[in-house]
DNA sequence: ACATTAATTGTGT
DNA sequence: ACACAATTAATGT
């Protein structure tokens, strides 16, 4: 058992309540870092582990037959990806991307435990009400995809990518912007120029900045 | 410090 | 969406 897992689980995860349980992941989960940049989990690998995060912010997009990518959504400290479980408990191949966008520490728990757990109570709860944030989550997004113009899916996207790395200064290129939302990268570029116009936004090189107004 | 190259952003069609 | 121009940053000499 290592104690400073279960301080960590405690700490971030207090939604994981039986000590019981918190004193199985403490013993079988696996403390793990990635570095900003690094993918954690890529399309087609299978899942070996569930991430319950400790730090940082992990980004995960979703690829379609041609090759272009979508981003779907940030998971924070104290989440989990509620994809793995799915994915683990099926012994499917993962339908999604993730990427670690700051740096990030989480406690993978081997899957063979996932059914294990479900003797505590407080493992259904956490999982039930994470695939509950996810859907709720997911719905946004879809409604954004389908019913929203460029410019407010934009501005959507950069309110979300300040929240996550708090900080408004944004370091990114249009090109990157325009993979995430699937758009061209010009379309991203005259947007961003008229929120520029619009004193919505300050625009440099790789860099942009969200006025705080924007923010809610 | 200067020239060269590469990457990023802007614009017209 | 494409082609190309303009600007800015990175690198070599």
């Amino acid at each position: 058992m290592d104690p400073y897992i279960l301080e960590l689980i405690q700490k971030k995860h207090p939604q994981i309540a039986e000590r019981g349980l918190q004193d199985e992941i403490a013993t079988v989960g696996k403390l793990m870092t990635f570095k900003r940049g690094d993918v954690i989990l890529d399309y087609g690998s299978y899942v070996k582990y569930v991430p319950l995060i400790i730090e940082g912010i992990i980004k995960v997009t979703r690829e379609n037959e041609d090759g272009n990518e979508l981003f779907l959504y940030y998971l924070e400290a104290g989440q989990t990806c509620s994809m793995s479980f799915t994915c683990c408990m099926m012994n499917k191949k993962s339908d999604i991307r993730t990427k670690a966008e700051e740096d990030t520490t989480v406690v993978g728990i081997p899957i063979k435990y996932m059914d294990l757990f479900f003797k505590y109570q407080s493992w259904k709860n956490y999982i039930m009400r994470s695939y509950d944030e996810r859907m709720k989550e997911l719905v946004l997004t879809i409604d954004s995809i389908a019913f929203k113009k460029m410019d407010e899916r934009l501005l959507e996207y950069l309110r979300k990518k300040v929240r996550v790395n708090g900080d408004p200064v944004i370091s990114i290129t249009h090109q990157k912007i325009a993979y995430d939302l699937n758009a061209s990268r010009e379309a991203v570029s005259r947007l961003l120029k008229q929120l520029e116009k619009a004193k919505r936004v300050e625009l440099g090189r790789n860099m942009i900045i969200l006025s705080l107004k924007e923010m809610d």
